[in-house]
DNA sequence: ATAGGGTCTCTAGCAACTAGAGCTTCAAGA
DNA sequence: TCTTGAAGCTCTAGTTGCTAGAGACCCTAT
């Protein structure tokens, strides 16, 4: 039996986000020593070290809601999982269109800067008006979300 | 003089959204007509549609604040524009190469599924663990944030 | 004059956590 | 055995960039 800590080390799940995913119960209630502190055994752990390999591959926690409970139930056809998992890799895959869309939008613009003044910026002018865009990246208003 | 609806149908921004902008300071507050309503002139209108390209292009607000506050500064040097964008371009760049290696993972889990069983199922075998993987995507756990 | 739209403010919610306050419990050293 | 400091507990609020709703007000047209 793991203290939520050690299973945080083990996992590389942050102790808040474990106790956090007990909240909205993708992990089942933890049980509790003497002194009100959680326990975890094996079973925890494994399904902790899933959720964290979806979180991984980007799937949303949502989608690995529906995973886990299939992987309860090995008899049944996997065709669900299936689904899951292609339109995830459908959403990874209109993502890196869209990005390198904006990539080639930003080389460009940052190619025809002259390092001059503001005034004659090409990366101020082209976001002034994306007549200066080569691309319909339109519809493109997702977060990039930061860094790694 | 345009009102917040027309200036929304104008720009493609969503009239909430005009609203949330003025809130966190990146429109200056709006002029009022007699009975409160909001009113805008063609330099709203141009910083508006500003703001709007810049967030297709992926720009987090807190860089178009920065951005905004250059371009109303002509006569300096282009070079901190140029630093927003070019960290710009290095997320973007990042975030692709992630999502490759996401989109590599997926497929190859998905080609070696058998369309059997649950318990048999490589889909869920992989994200069992990430053994089975051929990639680090550790470190990977930002949103893919779904939809277009 | 009244009906319908558009607009106003304010609050709450989304995803998926993260950070903090203020408290209790546990494990190890003296 | 006592003590101290780390680790755990609950609860609240903040993050990003909006979006949705409630309930009231304004504005234009018939
Ligand atoms: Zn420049
Ligand atoms: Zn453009
Ligand atoms: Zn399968
Ligand atoms: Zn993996």
């Amino acid at each position: 039996m793991l203290s939520i800590g050690k299973l945080s080390a083990a996992t590389g799940v942050k102790v808040p986000t474990i106790r956090y995913y007990e909240d909205i119960g993708l992990l089942p209630e933890a049980e509790r020593s003497a002194g009100n502190q959680r326990l975890y055994d094996l079973a925890a752990q494994e399904r902790l070290a899933f959720i964290r390999h979806a979180r991984e591959l980007g799937f949303p926690l949502d989608s690995i809601r529906e995973l886990l409970s299939l992987s309860d139930q090995p008899d049944m056809s996997c065709a669900a999982a299936d689904v899951i998992a292609t339109r995830q890799l459908a959403a990874v895959n209109d993502r890196i269109i869209r990005l390198q869309a904006l990539q080639r939008e930003l080389e460009r613009m940052l190619a025809q800067c002259a390092h001059g003044t503001i005034s004659d910026c090409m990366v101020i002018e082209v976001l002034s008006d994306h007549a200066n865009c080569l691309h319909d990246h339109h519809g493109d208003r997702r977060p990039l979300s930061s860094q790694s």
